[in-house]
DNA sequence: AATGAATGAGTGTTCATTCAT
DNA sequence: GATGAATGAACACTCATTCAT
């Protein structure tokens, strides 16, 4: 899709350093030694540092939301689409670790920044189709009745909870053994 | 218990700060404002930027650890004790938004810090605590059997996923008004 | 053989803050100030104050090095080099006080430097080159017997006390004027 | 003579940082330390930095200053007293190895402070007496006619070069095993 | 599109010194 | 005499950003 190798190569190198050291600690220098470009490169392609960090965060949940898209092709019932949140939430982790570790840590970060509109209208969309796949099975009372945004929480929220320990080298399980169990547990938790 | 007012108001100053605009963008300069004490004086009691942080998120997770300490003397079955972890925890974070919002972001730089021995070490006493209360319940077969990692995650997750997200503002519902619903939900996700 | 001009201004204004105001007085500041070069600027060439004083203290060393090696094309006795460390070193010192002042004063620091390793280096080709000058004499018995280290001491020695002396403003003679007293002094203390 | 023994304990853990680490290197909080004061009692008995310092150096060229008297009442003839410079400078400098160090290398810093007058004024003492002890024999022609000021680094040259290069461990041989050859060396040198 | 020298405000930290107890 | 909390000017150094080539 990008046809600019440059820009990619600054964008894994900026992942690569987030990663190691966290998105304060890591520096233009930093991203740029390991990008073998020069600073005046890093500019040109991206205006600053912020941008640079938005771009990798929009990069980083779109694969996710790509991942998903596929998943609602082929879930077709309430449990099916519950599960899928779940389970493609934990094979993008999984498949993407640093992605997911920068994602997780760096919302706050980039929703304050010139970038948050631009963040926020993404997010948004991205949650208006996920409850757009789930609108049919709520109204037919597939679900318990809870707030919105609760009902996320309670979906997702073991995912992300273990996720965060799992990626921090916390967790004693493996993340991917957990898939069918914190799927399950989802199911059941919002199931009417 | 500490006696030394100079060095509370530095604390409470470096709260308001680092949870005005986070950890990496509060300067010592700021807190030292807020405190109305010398630079001087900061590292007199401290030594440096990190130890302050640290001795921050120390004091933080102490007073949730007291709180459900306090829980725990009269959690008397393995629901009460399960629905205590996420009613204190939502307790705590209502009361103590500033504490909340610091602790959960800044875990993982504390950990990597010169300090994340004694966090580590804090953090290991604060679940062994936790072990303990439900250790009995879990050995008469209250719980689903799953891994005990995993097990945490499903109890606390969804409650901090909503906590994460009231404290960012993105919440629609009070997380006050969740208590109830998120413990309920937790005591349903692990019993046998 | 240096291209860049604003590293050798900045080498020029580190010497004369130096040599006013000795090296652990001198401030990068005042060093750009003179270099009319901004921080920035400083780091970017040498990346900190210890490496500008180690370049420092090595251009120093070359040029005494290399009005040696000058010399040394014409010195055909024993005498004649002997003579030719004194008189090559005092030289230099009247030409470059600023220099020889910093040379003279700095050498531990420098040694004990991050860069000290490269200066014992430097030192080790120079004292080599001395001492390949004169083995030959001193195989042919020209040199009265004593240690190597001694004979070097003897023969600079009292060049190298009365330098200080004369730079530091407490020598009533002018050592230009000396030239000669002590050459033959350290002539006479060697030779067989 | 001192009574106080605590200004005699700050004094000696003043020399072993000043000796270890270097005058500029040397904090107040370091010698606190090392003296097991307090820094109200270092202010106390010496008013600021640069006077406990000053108070070492002089401490330190008074050592000399006596043992250097001590040789002179027995020392008879122009030889015994040249010579006597040059060993009562190494005995010194080979008991003494911290003191010498710091004498050595601080001679400028202590004439630029503070106290640099009275400093000055021991050393002019220092000077008079030695001069005072030559004057005989510089009548009756014993020595080679030089300025009094190359006469002075003809003399103790060669031994101050060695010694600094033994006290900065650069030198092969030992200090005490050149006593002779330097004090043999210094009076070949001035002799008539 | 690429380069890298130059910029300078801002950061954490040090340390001699003061002074109330 | 002794203590140590408090002070704040001064420092080395960082780093995002600009811009001429």
């Amino acid at each position: 899709m990008a046809r600019s190798t440059r820009k990619d190569e600054i964008l894994q190198a900026a992942l690569a350093c987030v990663s190691e050291a966290g998105v304060d600690a890591t520096t233009i220098e930093m991203i740029r030694d390991r990008a073998g470009a020069s600073i005046g490169s890093l500019y040109h392609h991206f205006g600053n540092k912020e941008r640079i960090i938005a771009a990798l965060y929009l990069a980083g949940t779109e694969q996710y939301a790509a991942l998903l898209e596929q998943g609602f092709a082929k879930a077709d019932s309430a449990e099916a689409c519950v599960k899928l949140l779940v389970t493609s939430y934990i094979d993008w982790v999984v498949a993407n670790p640093d992605w997911a570790r920068f994602v997780l840590h760096s919302r706050g970060r980039v929703e304050a920044s010139e970038m948050g509109e631009q963040l926020r209208e993404a997010n948004q969309q991205h949650y208006a189709r996920i409850y757009q796949a789930l609108a049919g099975y709520r109204e037919q009372g597939c679900f318990k009745s809870m707030p919105i945004d609760c009902f996320a929480s309670v979906i997702i929220g073991p995912t992300h909870d273990f996720s965060r320990n799992w990626l921090a080298g916390r967790a004693r399980s493996d993340l991917a053994d957990c898939r069918e169990l914190f799927a399950q547990i989802a199911w059941d938790s919002v199931r009417a």
